[in-house]
RNA sequence: GCCAGAGUGAUGAAAUGGUAAACAUGCGCGACUCAAAAUCGCGUGCCGAAAGGUUUGUGGGUUCAAGUCCCACCUCUGGCACCA
């Protein structure tokens, strides 16, 4: 036999692919189709990245299972290349980016195909390509066409060195990505998708896809829905000033969006933003003018990282000469504009309710407004459902009583629990005395028992329970909870408490338990007192007219029903920023023209390919480098044929990848971005993979677009991904991330030259759990590389006909082939591989085996090492490829044990294993193992209370 | 601060509530060899000569039985961050 040479093989199979193409999806099949996807790779010039190698490899043994399931699959590969990288190099070495990418794209392909992936090479598309971004101009006017593109001034973040524009994802900390200075923000007329239109279907249509909860949370999280009530307050002029200006006494209403309609009558000053429209309105009614505007100019001048900055003191200025009328109590009071509150979320003004919101807390403190409180933690109105004193109630499975402290009329709970009791610690703690005399006292002070006694060890006593930490405004009051033992009289009657406890919990728990937040809130009671006490959670009304004593979600609608207010949704969602200042983009295919306005360009004329510039440096203000070339910027208006001016802005990045995946089903559709029949039989996406850094931008994207094609009847699915998971990082060897300035990384073509991509492959399938982050260890890759060769070696082994057949050896063919068809659906490739390792040790420790089974462990290998198994596979003598094989299903009878291992425990522990057949009664095991020497040994007299029977795994006797 | 996830040998890591550490790396010993590499075999959580004890971030709880379930705390990673 020849020794495994992973080079010759490798490039020999890769030859045979390259001409036989067996990757090809057919557009029109009988067969089910099956549509995994990656994220198509950004060509950088640095090459492939061993992340890139990992989750392909991943969706490509899923891919190439389903293959050998029966399924067309179309496994498609292309190039998200238009990008800021290539564009960069361009502006240092003037070579045009279209050149750049190409040498790129041929690197990665080259890269991509000596690992032997399984795409369709024949659907490979590219964004750059007019071809591609024809069809991506023509859906941006789609978009124009709806009104869901327009343009509106909106800050961009500006590279004060670089004289550059900077997409938000391009300033990292408030420093610019390329060159570390520091950025601001500009003012500047930018082309918006109206996303925020979607947001609703965005969240909801959620439930309906098959995503990662975590990615699901993610994108939840951030569009940011959120229910609350717009409420209007009408501004008045202050009377002595209004005499003043009586032309000037007209009535003004701010609208402020709240959550927390429920604490209304806690209103004590209303907040607007800096930028907001109204200020300039009420800019002329205001007695302080001057110091409004000059707080204006100061907020604008702060830099993105001084205003989010988490620590920063509350700023902001009154509107002297103006108060507002709270709707709910008639109330007049005071309006500020201050920059915590942002102008683009809810109305951009707030009501500030110090007594239950921090960030209104905090300014209220500085500014010595009022702080109302309006919302207690528990209902105190009416004595119903408030605990009365010896009252006991349940928590969980802890009977409680609610005791009186006649000191200082606060109250203080006790929990009885087995032989141990538990208390709140109250009174605080004298001086000289430790947490344990201090509980002690209290105790036997609160609760008449004489004979209070901790239990001396360290595990019992102090314990924290109800510790709300003292944060950094001291604004907690602090509780230990503690355990202890009572002596013996008063045992029994805790005793009787504990018969009772399992009473309430069988009987009662249900009436019971709300119970315990009642008393809870009982107790926070006392600290709201504390002046430096800010209390966030729902409670009930008090303070509040005649909505006192309902409960704050009740009083929510009622108090925005009765004040004439709305009930309405919000989201943090924001229109998405359409325009780059930037060369390497696709065009944005609209013409202005100064009679009409912003004119689409004709469908006809499309692509607007992008023109040759001699420079692709952005021009000084901030303009594309486009806008320097005349000629292309003049044209005729398509409307009314007069002179116009061409949109120089291109488009950002996730342009092109916001639809790709459709693209793929009808990649050379001249007509259409892909025709109904392909989309039809293509779509959704059955499997996406991808990384957990592309959440809520691309894959948000791209829902939305795929939504908004849906609407127009062109896609025939609502949402373009049925299932998405993701993988994890790469991490360098010493944990921390890939970087170039590092150099810590690990070039592909340095492992696959010596250990073979079949070995790279199945290395980067082993390390660890595939959604996990791991660190590259060079060294880990040997041993996988030690498993190739074994299963190359065994050929030698196979093929022994008429051997009897091996039981053993079936069973545990059968049961890994279980394990393998399942964890491959799982994603958990690691124990696949970890699985079949065992099963090659066993065969290796074989003096022949059945060629049945080796060709059988050899197809289940081979959607991991496409290479080395196909190669086996052509000297066992097959004429067909491996690949073209059927996945070969587990026989259930066969994987069932004769034999098993029982392990004897006695209390819980393990004292003796020993083998039975599977599947006999309690009564025959129970007997072999009180047989044992052991077992004797550990149950003199052979006595036992218990025994607990698992069938065929464990035995449990109970001593005593 | 909020949301999510994770803490297990020297290392990457396994483990439907049922014998913790499978599989792999590393290390030690042995076989083969003039020798080395490769390969194969044995061993390898900690304490202990052994019997045995002990071990999954910490402290509790539930259970015949907890890495796994419940409560509290600590640490780390990722995301969001003045979102009213």
């Amino acid at each position: 036999m020849k020794a495994y040479d992973h080079k010759k093989i490798e490039k020999k199979w890769q030859d045979v692919w390259e001409k036989t193409e067996p990757n090809k999806a057919l557009t029109s099949s009988p067969k089910k189709k099956f549509y995994p996807l990656i994220e198509f790779p950004y060509p950088s010039g640095t090459g492939l990245h061993v992340g890139h190698i990992r989750s392909n490899t991943a969706m490509d043994i899923i891919a190439r299972k389903r293959r050998m399931e029966g399924f067309n699959v179309l496994y498609p590969i292309g190039w998200d290349a238009f990008g800021l990288p290539t564009e960069n190099y361009a502006i240092k070495t003037g070579v045009h980016p279209e050149i750049v990418t190409k040498q790129n794209t041929d690197n990665f392909r080259k890269q991509l195909k000596s690992l032997g992936f399984s795409f369709d090479w024949s659907r490979e598309i590219n964004t750059t390509d007019p071809k591609y971004y024809k069809w991506t101009q023509w859906i941006f006017l789609q978009f124009f066409k709806k009104g869901l593109a327009y343009k509106a001034k909106r800050p961009i973040n500006w590279c004060l060195s670089c004289k550059v524009g900077l997409a938000d994802e391009e300033v990292i900390d408030g420093h610019c990505e390329r060159c570390g200075g520091p950025t601001e923000k500009r003012e500047k007329e930018q082309w918006m998708l109206a996303i925020t239109k979607y947001a609703e279907r965005l969240d909801k249509d959620l439930d309906d896809v098959n995503y990662l909860e975590k990615i699901k949370i993610q994108q939840r999280n951030w569009i940011g829905k959120s229910e609350g009530s717009e409420i209007e307050f009408k501004i008045e002029n202050l009377r002595e000033h209004s005499e003043h200006l009586s032309s000037q006494g007209e009535e003004t209403k701010i609208k402020v969006f709240t959550t927390r309609a429920d604490t209304l009558f806690g209103v004590t000053y209303l907040v607007i933003a800096p930028e907001h429209e109204l200020v300039k309105n009420l800019a002329s009614r205001v007695t302080n003018a001057d110091e409004v505007n000059k707080y204006i100019q100061a907020v604008k001048k702060k830099t993105e990282i001084e205003r989010t900055d988490a620590g920063k003191e509350k700023t902001g200025v009154e509107l002297q000469g103006l108060k507002a009328i709270n709707p709910a109590n008639g109330e007049e009071i005071p309006v500020f504009i201050a920059d915590y509150v942002l102008a683009h979320y809810g109305t951009g003004a707030i009501m500030a309710v110090p007594a239950h919101d921090e960030r209104d807390f905090e300014f209220a403190k500085k500014f010595g407004l009022s702080i109302k409180r309006v919302i207690e933690p528990v209902y105190i109105g009416k004595e119903e459902g408030a605990p009365k004193v010896g009252e006991k109630f349940v928590k969980r499975d802890a009977v409680c009583v609610v005791l009186k402290n006649p000191k200082d009329d606060t109250y203080l709970c006790n929990v009885w629990k087995t032989s141990h009791m538990q208390g709140l610690l109250t009174g605080g703690i004298e001086d000289g005395e430790d947490v344990v005399e201090a509980a002690t006292r209290e105790i036997k002070e609160e609760s008449g028992y004489r004979n209070v006694r901790f239990i001396n060890d360290p595990k019992w006593t102090v314990n924290t329970f109800f510790y709300h930490q003292q944060k950094k405004q001291n604004r907690w009051a602090r509780f230990r909870y503690l355990y202890f033992e009572l002596e013996n009289e008063e045992r029994d009657a805790v005793d009787q408490v504990e018969a009772e406890k399992h009473e309430f919990v069988w009987k009662k728990k249900e009436e019971l338990k709300d119970f315990f937040s009642v008393f809870e809130g009982r107790f926070l009671l006392n600290i709201l007192d504390n002046p430096d006490y800010c209390y966030l959670d729902l409670g009930y009304l008090g303070n509040s007219g005649e909505f006192d004593g309902l409960s704050s979600e009740e009083a929510k609608n009622k108090i925005t029903e009765f004040v004439g207010g709305t009930i309405k949704t919000t989201f943090k969602l924001r229109d998405w920023v359409f325009s780059r200042q930037r060369y390497w983009g696709e065009p944005i295919p609209v013409i202005h023209c100064p009679k009409c306005g912003y004119v689409p360009v004709p469908e006809i004329e499309l692509p607007v390919e992008l023109p040759n510039v001699e420079n692709y440096t952005p021009t000084d203000d901030g303009e594309s480098p486009l806008s320097a070339i005349t000629e292309w910027v003049n044209v005729a208006c398509p409307a009314c044929k007069g002179p116009a001016k061409r949109e120089t802005d291109t488009m950002p990045n996730w342009a092109g990848s916001s639809w790709y995946y459709l693209r793929y089903a009808d990649p050379d559709n001249s007509n259409e971005f892909a025709s109904k029949e392909a989309l039809g039989y293509f779509t959704p996406v059955d499997w996406y993979n991808g990384g957990m850094e592309h959440t809520t931008l691309h894959l948000l994207y791209s829902r939305f677009w795929h939504k908004f094609l849906y609407d127009l009847g062109l896609v025939p699915t609502a949402e373009p991904y049925a299932k998405r998971t993701s993988h994890g990082l790469i991490l360098a060897d010493d944990g921390s991330k890939f970087s170039k300035s590092k150099g810590n990384g690990v070039t592909p073509a340095d492992v696959i030259e010596p250990f073979g991509a079949d070995s790279v492959r199945l290395y980067e399938m082993f390390m660890g759990p595939f959604d996990q982050a791991v660190a590259w260890d060079s060294n880990g890759i040997v041993g996988v590389r030690r498993f190739v060769e074994k299963v190359w070696r065994l050929q030698e082994k196979a093929g022994t006909s008429g051997k009897e057949e091996n039981k053993k050896i079936k069973n545990l063919l059968h049961k890994t082939l279980k394990k393998v068809s399942e964890d491959i659906e799982e994603m958990k490739f690691n124990t696949a591989i970890s699985s079949m390792m065992i099963l090659v040790n066993e065969l290796d420790r074989q003096e022949t085996i059945e060629e049945g089974i080796y060709k059988t462990l050899l197809m289940m290998l081979a959607p991991f090492t496409p290479h080395v198994t196909e190669e086996i596979w052509q000297n066992l003598g097959s004429e067909k490829s491996i690949h073209l094989e059927s996945w070969p299903a587990y026989d259930p009878k066969l994987i069932t044990e004769d034999e098993v291992t029982i392990a004897v425990q006695i209390d819980g522990k393990v004292r003796a294993t020993f083998t039975a057949q599977a599947g006999l009664p309690q009564a025959e095991i129970q007997e072999t193992a009180l047989g044992l020497e052991v077992v004797k040994k550990w149950l003199p007299e052979g006595g036992f209370t218990k025994v607990f029977y698992v069938k065929d795994r464990l035995i449990n006797f109970l001593s005593k």
